[in-house]
This record gives structure tokens, sequence and C-alpha cells, in this order.
DNA sequence: TATTTACGTCAACTATATTGACATAAATCT
DNA sequence: AGATTTATGTCAATATAGTTGACGTAAATA
């Protein structure tokens, strides 16, 4: 028995122990208290979410600013800069000076739009991608890891449930992101 | 019928509708393309997430590094500063300037340790806790809803998802955690 | 032709974090 | 008792990521 799978039966016990205690908690899931465990839940996960992508980035001199609008760009190639800004909300002066240095270091090129000279629309060069899928990679491991950890029921609950947190406003304008970006994955 | 409830109705069509589409894609939830999905829904979950308190912290000249203070100092009172720094993972110089300010505009106070006099043991004053609660109010209403919106059986689910993806290392420190804010706020 | 739209840019500013160096008082080890 | 470690504070310089406001330009559109 090696150290690997030492960890993953440790790994799976782990999960086990919670899952127990999860259930026992269940009646209190929707009182307060078992909301705020789920507020700082949340807080921990995301912080160690994207820790994985930051350490990476650091090889490149890059931020996670860096890490979105490379993200995007690659999910959703030919976005112009006015998608980015509202996916992103920030304002264009804070994503231009990310962008030109991603521009700059060739990891993303600008087009002119086709229909609408003004756009300008963003691919990845082949180096954005590549680094974009290395990205990508760490963060899909780690769900594919929580996905295999979890009993079979509850892995389709994860998508529905990080659905149900975005504002109801908004949900569709993910959910028309997400169906983009999926024809975009596809086609290579 | 009100506008609230013909909103309530809306919120759940949308969330049968997700669910449908969820189970559809439920196959690929393991696969990298599912996994992608599930990156970009955990940053737009995030970010409205947060995004509630953000507001009401502007009232109060107050920003993220404010709350999250606030905020594990009103869930863990007597919590020292080496526990907030280990919690927060940022330097004692960048806590101090956001730890100062709230010492200063009195939403939270700090005891000498009665074990240890060298410690600084902080407390949320009376205004601190109340705007702790303010600010929970918000997050925990949204994870209430989203309960609501989720059937039972995916309810559980979410607790387990998200302590899923911490770090295995940090686990057993998040949960000592939970268990001492549990504690905390079972006592008055 | 007039207006709006999509984008770029210069400038000043804020918030949040970093590293490094140094200081102090209290606890602890030898 | 003296040396060392620990918990914390503080000064300074720097980086990153964001903001607001003002102004410019080219292309689309009314």
């Amino acid at each position: 028995m090696n150290d690997l799978s030492t960890r993953k039966i440790a790994e799976l016990a782990e999960a086990v122990a919670w899952r127990r205690a999860a259930t026992e908690m269940a009646a209190t899931t929707t009182s307060d208290e078992g909301a705020l465990e789920l507020v700082e839940l949340f807080f921990f996960a995301y912080r160690d979410f994207v820790g994985d992508a930051d350490r990476l980035l650091e090889n490149y001199g890059f931020g996670r600013a860096h890490h979105r609008v490379l993200h995007f760009v690659s999910r959703r190639p030919g976005l112009a800069i006015a998608g980015l800004l509202e996916i992103l909300r920030i304002t264009k002066q804070s994503l231009n000076r990310v962008l030109k240095q991603l521009l700059e270091a060739g990891f993303v090129e600008a087009r002119e739009g086709v229909l609408d000279r003004r756009q300008r629309l963003l691919y990845p060069t082949p180096q954005g991608a590549k680094l974009a899928r290395d990205l990508a990679a760490l963060q899909t491991a780690r769900f594919l890891k929580v996905m295999d950890e979890l009993p079979p029921a509850a892995r389709g609950a994860a998508s529905e449930f990080l659905f149900a947190m975005i504002d109801y406003d908004e949900r569709e304008r993910v959910r028309a992101h997400l169906a983009c970006a999926k024809a975009a994955g596809a086609a290579p």
C-alpha cells in the first residue's frame, strides 16, 4: 500500500465522517446556525479554490486579474471588450492595464470585429490557450476529486446549488454564457 | 397575486428548469466540460455572494477586509491576533491597518489575555456585533433562499460539497473553527 | 448630418495586500 | 537568573487591483 492509496483512504474516511456530521445537522441546515456554517465553508472553499491557480500564475508574473481575463477569453473566444467588462464587473480602465499586459506578453490577441469594426474581439494565442488549460486543469481537478469523494446523488446537487447562489437577475446571462462557452469548447 | 409570489413562482420555475438541465448533464458533471462549468458557476456564485455585503459595508466606509475581520471576531469572540491571521492568511501588517480602524471606530475591542498577557483577545462591541449580524443576515438569507429552492435531498449536499472543496490539510482546522464558533454562538 | 456606441488613454486616488527590518514585553527554557 | 522564543506592534517601501473623472477617436446608426 503506497502513500497515495493511504491518503486516498484517509480522504474518503474524511468525506464519510463529514457526511455523517452533515446529515446530523441536516435539520439545522435550514436554520441560521446552519446557514452561518455555509457562509464560512463558502469562504474557505473559495480561498483554497483560487489558491491553486495563484501559485501557478506567479511563475508568469501574472495575478488573479490576468487569470480571469485569460480564462474567459479562452472559454469564449471572440469575446468583445464590453462582454468581458460585463462578466468581470470592473471598469474598462482596470481591465485595460491587465489586458495590455496579456496582449504584450502574447497570451491574448485582439482582432478587429467583422460585423462591427469598432469592436476588438479577443482570442487566446496558442501560448495563452495552453496556460488557460493548465490553470483550468488545476481547478477542474479539484472539482473532479470532490465529485469522486461525494456520493453520486450529491454530484448533480453541486451544480444546482451553485447556480441557485447566483443573483436571480444574473442567471439568464450566466446560462447564456455557459451555453456559448460549451459550444466554443465543443468546436475544436 | 402580488409581485412577491409572482417572483417566487418564477424563481421556483427557474430552479426546476435548471434542475432538469443539471440532471441532463449529470453524466458530464464528472467530465472536464462539466467541471469547467462548475469552475465558472463557482466564480459567479462567489461574486454575487460577497456583493450583498459589499453594498452594506459602503455605508460604514468599510471594505471586505473589515468584513472578514468583524465576521470572524464575532463568530469566535476572544480570538487572538495569531488565530485571525491564520484564518485570513494575511500578514500582520495587513491585518493591522484594518483592525486598527475597527478598534478606533468602536466595532471591535481588544482585551489583554488572561492566561498569556502578551495576547490581545478580540471581541466585538455591541455595535460591532450588530453590524456583524446585519452582514451575516444578508449572506445567510441567500443560503436559506437557496435551500428553499433546492429539493430537500440536495440540501445536505451543499455543505458536504463545500467542505470537500477545502484543501485536505485545512479541513481539520476548519472543522475545529466551526465547532468553536458553534459553541460560542450557542452560549448567549 | 448628428448622435450614439465601442473603445483607448491620461491622471489621481483608494483598498488590500506584500516584504523587510526593528522594537517590546511576556512567557518559557536551561 | 539569563537566554531564547513567542505574540504583537510599527515604520517604510512596494505591488496589485480596483475606482472616478475627463477627454479623444473611429465607426455605426438615427
